[in-house]
DNA sequence: TTGAAAGCGCTACCAA
DNA sequence: TTGGTAGCGCTTTCAA
């Protein structure tokens, strides 16, 4: 058996709100009793108070949860999310915070319990899905949380940048180009994705919420120049992969009249798209990682690291004024050598 | 004030025991008591059982540690730690457990503390730099642990690759092309690091372990054809970082007769080496991350992902035969375009 | 199937 | 500066 603070107590002589002061308040005993306490200690095999007790007792934990509301070890593959997460780890490390990271199951009951369960001060929710629910199970603990979900609720913390006026302005970048047949290339469109071609009848039907945004700003600016919804290809991706984007675009090798430009949802999906169309046809990402520079991907950059680092820092300085805790973050037109006019024919 | 779970005991009219098994053993009491308990909590604002009086109770948490010997927020720019870390991720999805990330300080005593305060069932440690005191204070708690650390106790459970003889076959492959005025990079040389050329009595005095296992498998390489310590140049980056490997290669500018080739301890450092070299100089990188094929670089290919999933995996379901404790992981030669012969001149 | 009792290991208040 | 006391919120025997 492990020793406890009470055995140590004993062992010294001295009562454990002593020996637990040793640890925790320094300054509240003599610096010779102090250490003799922690060699008593040392000697006995104790290491400290026990973690669980002591966040039990104090009523908090000095831990944060980090939720991706996709899976978890997919989260790791995506280099926009691992930017993100580099943003709350530097947070965290100010702030001496450790990240609790959350698998969540796929069935909205284990998911529900496995936030239930996380022993953690407050939340960050990376969204990259449905998190409804999520938020809402975060809701009933009581916890503090921070969402970059598309569309927060008023008075929620959140972190995130204008997703549709964003995806507009790319939109716009072709538009401008002369591409009048596009198109549009995400994941999480329906609930139960397959691969390739989709026809929907309105956007609002998409199932992720940042997706839908994004497809409706690239829909804004086709609207402005005369192409309606019905006339764009939607192509569906299962799953945000370089891979999933190479293969939804295969697709368009069965239309009579292929788009002259692909408008995917993020980064990756688009370079899948590179990898898989000829050169003739422009393609334009989403976020700006690493990768798409030596690409020459066009693609809309968002601050990832910062996002990450506001959300974090939201969540451990909660500001008193309520306006402060929505953070609107820029975003930048980079336009580089996949996109070029239409070809005339 | 939140409910607790006796508010709910109190409000239904039974007992806290009974409450307690609706949540954590349904098969304990009739599914309609169940129900009315349940919803009776819902009502109230009760959302289960608290994650950390559960944990002090049972004993046990259901998270494991994860711990960077190196800063938390840079391992996420680490592509070989990413890809560990989406390994351990994959097995902790498998065993329902959350990952605690935590960030330990660069002082010894902070490092401490922070590996004293992790409330965790176990801990992987990522050795990418010191892990000596690291691993004693887990053993001081008593915690199960996994390494990656390049000389592992016996006795101790751990994941990694035969360093030495990896980087030993690399550097073969360079002397097999006739390249015998070589350098050697790497981070983590002396304690105390600056960018550029080191000189360094004998391999032995190389700070981290990784490195220095690296470093005398180059070494002894070029041992074997004739080329020994004090020819071979030393070069430190400060950092594991692509910067950093390309600047500490600035260095070589000033030497009369350069290298014709450079051995890199990382791809990362290798990349930043062929930014600031020319192409006649022969890089090799070691890991094999994402960016190494488009840039045609030559290295040893390690599994990380399986690294990762092994060490958890090993924490998890701890084998009983301790031999089956240490798993050596293949390593594998790629050869691609950035190494050639050596130019005649 | 249900309940009473006994802590898990610790910290914080208050009094000495 | 030190110690006694009273729980933090829960689970788990064990007995009814």
């Amino acid at each position: 058996m492990r020793p406890t603070l009470r055995d140590v107590a004993e062992a010294v002589g001295v009562s454990r709100s002593t020996v637990s002061n040793a640890y925790g308040r320094p300054d509240q005993l003599s610096a010779e009793l102090r250490q003799r306490i922690l060699d008593t200690a040392l000697k006995m095999g104790y290491s400290g108070p026990d973690p669980t007790a002591r966040s039990l007792r104090r009523g908090f934990v000095g831990a944060i949860g980090v939720l991706f509301t996709s899976q978890l070890s997919y989260a790791f593959t995506d280099p926009f999310a691992v930017r993100f997460l580099t943003g709350v780890a530097e947070a965290a490390e100010r702030h001496s915070s450790s990240l609790l990271l959350v698998p969540l199951p796929n069935d909205p009951a284990g998911a529900r319990k496995a936030v239930e369960n996380a022993a953690v001060d407050g939340f960050c929710v990376y969204c990259a899905g449905d998190e409804e629910g999520i938020i809402d199970t975060i809701r009933g603990r009581g916890l503090p949380f921070v969402t970059t979900s598309s569309r927060p609720r008023a008075g929620d913390r959140w972190v995130g940048i204008d997703e549709r006026a964003a995806a507009r302005s790319i939109a716009e970048h072709l538009t401008g180009l002369g591409h009048r047949r596009v198109a549009l290339l995400g994941d999480g469109i329906s609930p139960d994705p397959t691969s390739g071609l989709r026809r929907l009848p309105d956007v609002a039907e998409v199932t992720h919420s940042t997706t839908r945004d994004r497809l409706a700003g690239f829909a804004d600016a086709f609207a402005s120049v005369g192409v309606a919804w019905p006339e764009l290809t939607i192509l569906e991706a299962v799953g945000n992969t370089r891979a999933a984007g190479a293969e939804a675009v295969r697709a368009l090798h069965a239309l009579a009249e292929p788009p002259t430009a692909v408008l995917a949802c993020s980064d990756v999906l688009a370079l899948g798209a590179m990898d898989a169309l000829p050169a003739v046809v422009s393609v334009t990402g989403f976020d700006d990682i690493a990768e798409a520079a030596p690409a020459g991907l066009t693609t809309v950059r968002q601050p990832g690291e910062e996002k990450g680092r506001s959300a974090a820092e939201l969540l451990f300085d909660p500001p008193t004024d309520t306006a402060a805790g929505q953070i609107l973050l820029p975003t930048t037109l980079v336009s580089r050598t996949s996109t070029r006019p239409v070809p005339r024919s």
